[in-house]
DNA sequence: TCGCAATTTATACAGTCGTACATAATATTG
DNA sequence: CAATATTATGTACGACTGTATAAATTGCGA
């Protein structure tokens, strides 16, 4: 499908949203409805329950009531409505990456490393709860294990940076570790992570008492994940 | 196999593989290429590939260098194609469900989390490095992480039974920790261990450095996650 | 009101998909 | 040999896919 790198097609332009300009006289009332957000939100619950090539257009049209054309009208290809919702979410990528950031990493904090770690899980898991943030978050456990090229290429764009911020950081607090040993157990943490997020069999093995919203379970899982980083320290040397 | 849900359709009977009874007069004469098991080859390593979904049954036919028509002829339909791959492989799980229940967890073992923890990941990793044994974790990865009924079909029927089994010998090794919390643990450890097998950004992140075969690594995998079940002697039971 | 731009819509195209079916080729048995 | 069972194959069907395009409708400033 891809042909791709360059799909503009050229002639014809992208309708950009010129909507919502009666300006600011009454920003709270219903105004049309904004059949754009209702495609995107819409999208964006597919991709997040079925995975990105599952989804048709036809399906995301029918879901926010508009016609098949209205998708491509607004958004053009699938690949790149499927870009916009991530571009539409990035903040929630750029704050995890800005509180890892200002963790203190020196050997004057004994607690660098759980420090790091929760700064790294603590905004997904607190995002759980609210609406957009279980649908978005099952979509990114979606794309990440998502073996497709579209998706590969979304999680090097949005999320290659994160990795590589958490990485630097432990590699400060864990001086003496092997760079690549930590890059092993960062990816360690992911699946963890996106087990915790996205993962439907666990109401199955719990027999349906499974609550992932407890706060004591945020806490079990920064402990799991902490420790697993401190283990590092003792570790012989890779061969 | 069970074939199973009755969409057979009724009318034709599945072939079932007839050949290779010329008896045992010489086993390892080339004897008639199989093409029943290249079609379940190639259609394993397709599927390790790019997931259930995004494999056509042309494609799986192609790679074998067999027409269409004789995938349904030996496997029926594409599903049922799907599941036989697993039954196929279906040792691999026995096997594994066998070495946890030979570890003791009884009080008396003080290494019995690790010992758990070894008996359920080394086959795994170990298994990496022989050629069958790559492109089935990877397989199994795919489809954990596959939302498509197909394949959570297959893992329950498949991976239910070593999850249980590892859960209740878990549980005998912590006896005080309440048995959701180790559920919730295995899925963390579950998830490491899809990224270990299953992941290809390691080969980005590690600037190409990466080698899974290391046995050093296979030692601080098993330290990881033994580590994260520890911290559940120690953690706030759930509210 | 007209005129232009933005939005909306129906429809069509060229592919690919899983699956079935009739027939041909080959092997096995009598 | 003939008769029968197994294996192999070409082909076709209806359904669904992403995308494009021309035409209709609507909103809004002049």
């Amino acid at each position: 499908m891809d042909q791709s790198e360059d799909p503009s097609g050229g002639s014809r332009t992208l309708a950009r949203p010129k909507a919502a300009r009666r300006s600011a006289v009454d920003p709270q009332e219903p105004q049309r409805p904004d059949r754009r957000s209702a495609i995107l939100l819409s999208a964006e619950a597919l991709f997040a329950e079925r995975g990105y090539a599952a989804v048709s257009v036809r399906d995301i049209a029918t879901r926010a009531g508009v016609p098949i054309a209205l998708v491509g009208y607004y958004f053009g290809r699938k690949q790149e409505l499927f870009g916009t919702i991530f571009a539409h979410r990035q903040v929630y990528i750029t704050e995890r990456i800005a509180r890892i950031e200002e963790v203190d990493c020196g050997p004057s904090n004994p607690n660098a490393v759980a420090d790091l770690v929760r700064a790294w899980a603590e905004p997904v898991i607190t995002l759980r709860g609210s609406e957009a943030g279980d649908v978005f978050s099952l979509l990114v456990a979606r794309t990440a294990w998502d073996p497709g090229p579209e998706a590969t290429a979304i999680i090097e764009r949005f999320y290659d940076p994160l990795a590589r911020a958490f990485v630097a950081a432990m590699g400060r607090a864990l001086p003496d570790v092997a760079g690549d040993r930590i890059v092993w157990a960062y990816e360690y943490a992911v699946g963890a992570l996106l087990m915790y997020v996205g993962d439907k069999r666990i109401e199955r093995l719990t027999h349906g008492r499974a609550i992932s919203a407890d706060p004591a379970l945020c806490a079990d899982f920064i402990r799991f994940i902490s420790a697993g980083f401190n283990t590092l320290r003792q570790g012989d040397p890779p061969a």
